[in-house]
DNA sequence: TCACATGGATGATGGTTATCATCTAATTGA
DNA sequence: TCAATTAGATGATAACCATCATCCATGTGA
């Protein structure tokens, strides 16, 4: 019961790798179970072997990506600041199925039941702390004023920048923001 | 042929005030086409007459929205940290409904298809610019980054108090966007 | 080796929904 | 007043999709 159940575990990973590229590619009700499986290189009926519907997918995709990042972090956590150039930039735009879930997903993981709420809550909240760790300023206050301004500025320049159909446009929001963010210092 | 034609208009307009309140408040696909013509006091079958599809009804409506909001801001444009401000009341987290348009449907309307997104990146340059014109700062470089690096706290913060299932957190989130952007005096 | 358990495939099914066809009643132009 | 037009209602229809039932093939435990 060793080799199988392996077998198993990876799969549902596969699974939830999948929908946290297309559902950030797509938006939840973008991407149907069957898209989902096929990307992991599953039919769709072996679905409900690993979840018992879409909506506790979502809740373990998104609760397996905030894990992940907290093992390790895609973007460098040294600096606020150089989290926010690194952030900012145009590559993260052109790749919302590996970027920020926040900027992909943000209103509509507002609208989400519950159970997937409530560990968004979570993960906001640790986030903010992280943030506060790497933030400038001398006060607790101070530092978490930044962290959380900071933070919402990336987020809704790299929402606007995706909106955007015209590039110049688009590169001079995510510039702005930088720019805007340094400002702080 | 006047009193028919009115009335018609009439109906159009009905048609997208629900709308634009309902895809707020639950998302674009959140929304059928008979949820939105029983918003609006008639039945699904009545929709051809006025718009040739459901996409044909966003991009209608998105337009109509930043018609309006030309014709009559719903906040003060007198000062942009008056403005921000405003934005950032907890009455507006509230009200997805009749709030601003890219905290409520930013990343959804990233995906939508050409005609809408010409829409948005005008109507999105066209802000900044109103923005720019009631921004701190002496240089229009300098008021400009301004513009687009308030605006974008706005949004993040309002996507990220609106996720959260905690008020505190809420409130906190808001009030820190808020000193936040007072910083910058 | 063999009966059993199970992950995954194939193939329904029931519900939803955008869109269209048809009908009705009111308005219009003569 | 009357025929024509049309907004809006009622009622299909066809596509889509989440979920479930069933089958198969592999791995497991004895």
């Amino acid at each position: 019961m060793a080799k199988s159940q392996k077998r198993k575990a990876e799969s549902r990973q596969a699974i939830m790798r999948s929908a946290a590229k297309l559902f950030r590619e797509n938006g939840f009700d973008g991407v149907t179970v069957a898209e989902v499986m096929d990307g992991a290189g599953l039919t769709h009926g072996g679905f409900p072997r690993h979840f018992s519907s879409k909506d506790e997918l979502i809740t373990a995709t998104l609760a397996e990506l905030f894990a992940a990042d907290a093992r390790e972090p895609s973007l460098p956590m040294r600096d606020l600041h150089e989290f926010a150039r690194a952030y900012l930039r145009s590559e993260h735009r052109g790749e919302p199925g590996t970027g920020c879930v926040f900027a992909a997903l943000g209103p509509e993981m507002a609208r989400a039941p519950r159970p997937t709420r409530d560990i968004l809550t979570d993960a906001i909240e640790r986030q903010i702390q992280k943030f506060v760790d790497i933030a400038p300023g001398e006060k607790p206050a101070e530092r978490r004023v930044a962290a959380i301004g900071t933070w919402a500025t990336m987020i809704g320049a790299m929402v606007l920048a995706r909106i955007v159909n015209s590039d110049p446009l688009s590169e001079d929001i995510l510039a702005s923001a930088r720019l805007f963010l340094d400002m702080e210092g």
